[in-house]
DNA sequence: CGAAGGGTTGAGCCCCTTCAATCTTAGTGG
DNA sequence: CCACTAAGATTGAAGGGGCTCAACCCTTCG
């Protein structure tokens, strides 16, 4: 999977806040010049465990990892799924104390930032605060998308739904092509992210496939018609902001 | 319900952003000096439209309102709800083009500042853009919350839920007793915030009243014990970060 | 070869929805 | 003051989507 290192480890970073926002050659710099450290997790792993102090901001260089909060009769329900390029916890590392836990799906490489280093970056280079700040709201964006699918969605739209996404992301992040891709969780994992039972996503899946939403095999999963699926889904990307950068006026 | 107006009408932002972080006397004047126009709202007028491009930031001075999503099928999702203190487009300030509305519950005073002021004030007096990306990863914090609530939750612990957060905000933006509230929404706008039905929502607060976790008259909800309603519904406060302020360090 | 995790399938049930009717309340005009 | 209207609250009956419980299977790995 890693034939190819980045040449440097916060590469991602940077090409996520570039997505957000153009950057000029100085900006570009003191983003990779960052202090940080590098760690590799197995899966099953925290990377963030609910309740203890946030110290380092922690940017997904490679693998996968999902958000979940444990609810107290003891079910789950998984708010985000996390991939290259992902701060996971640019949401609670300036409020000093995670209320969720981050959780490796496969082997992954994080980078390890002092917080103190991104809050003084942000500020430091508006533009790269701005970028900074724009990618937790497109978070919330998603967040909001996921509150309407699980409200509102029957279970074929929701999982066809949660499909669209990742593969979106997917070929966003450089990672592959939103037609044809490998999952990193099991039915288990989509369940929660949805609000369904391990059991009912099963079936669903094999409903979509039986409709021609989409062929399995293991856990990849291939999209012949992508028009059809959004149809189903009721997807439409423009939730996940990838299409335009923002239009507020520089500071620079 | 205005008998004493405040002395400034960017009071309830200062209020707000002070309880995410203390603000030194030259901080505070700055944000007072916002530039902005006062505007009112009726009830079911759009504060926000959907699709429309964003050029202020909309400040809720008095009144509430909630932020919506309409699913292809015709059906709603409310993603929050607003009350005094809140800037109803922090969230798409940023981005320039909303993709959800924002409607007003009950009539409304909103602020109305050019978001180019939001970002120049955020950058020029970092301590005050710190408590700016706060109070949107607190609205993010809200979000998971009700995504974990929606979608592992019974009805019962849902529209519980829902009236705990929604006295307990009340009580923090200084507009009453979260024991004792009158609900500025009809029950289907409950149904449209957990993802129920008007007619099961009605079941649903019957059946609160019959277990003796709330009491009702017309939209007026009372609670007699905190700890049984909390209790049933898995309630929390955490996550809404009132108890303390970030502990970034300062910048100034 | 045994164990464990995860995928698959069946049967029955129940929470919530749907559809539809009735009631209450507030507002409006005569 | 009252008829009229509309929005919202309430209630009943019936149906279904997703859950629960409980198998069984398949693959991987030590």
């Amino acid at each position: 999977m890693d034939d190819q290192t980045p040449p440097h480890s916060l590469d991602p970073l940077l090409h996520r806040l570039t997505k957000w926002r153009a950057l000029t050659e100085p900006e570009r710099a003191a983003v990779l010049a960052l202090p940080h450290s590098v760690a590799t997790t197995e899966p099953r792993k925290y990377i963030i465990r609910q309740e203890s102090p946030s110290t380092h901001s922690c940017l997904l260089i490679s693998g996968f990892a999902f958000r979940e909060k444990i609810i107290v009769n003891g079910s789950r329900s998984i708010s985000s799924i996390h991939m290259r390029g992902d701060v996971v916890n640019l949401q609670n590392s300036l409020v000093g104390v995670a209320n969720h836990s981050v959780q490796a799906l496969s082997p992954c490489t994080v980078g390890l930032i002092p917080r103190e280093a991104v809050a003084e970056l942000a500020f430091a280079f508006p533009n790269i605060g701005m970028a900074l700040w724009y990618d937790t709201l497109v978070q919330a964006s998603m967040f909001r998308e996921w509150i309407a699918s699980i409200a509102r969605r029957n279970s074929r739209a929701r999982i066809a739904h949660l499909l669209c996404e990742f593969g979106v992301r997917l070929e966003a992040a450089g990672l592959g092509s939103k037609l044809n891709y490998q999952l990193p969780m099991s039915q288990e994992h989509l369940g929660d992210c949805v609000g369904l039972t391990p059991v009912h996503v099963n079936r669903t899946l094999k409903d979509l496939e039986a409709s021609g939403d989409i062929t399995r095999s293991k856990r990849e999963v291939a999209i012949a018609d992508w028009a059809k699926i959004s149809r189903t889904a009721d997807f439409k990307e423009d939730y996940l902001h990838l299409a335009s950068r923002t239009t507020t006026p520089a500071f620079v």
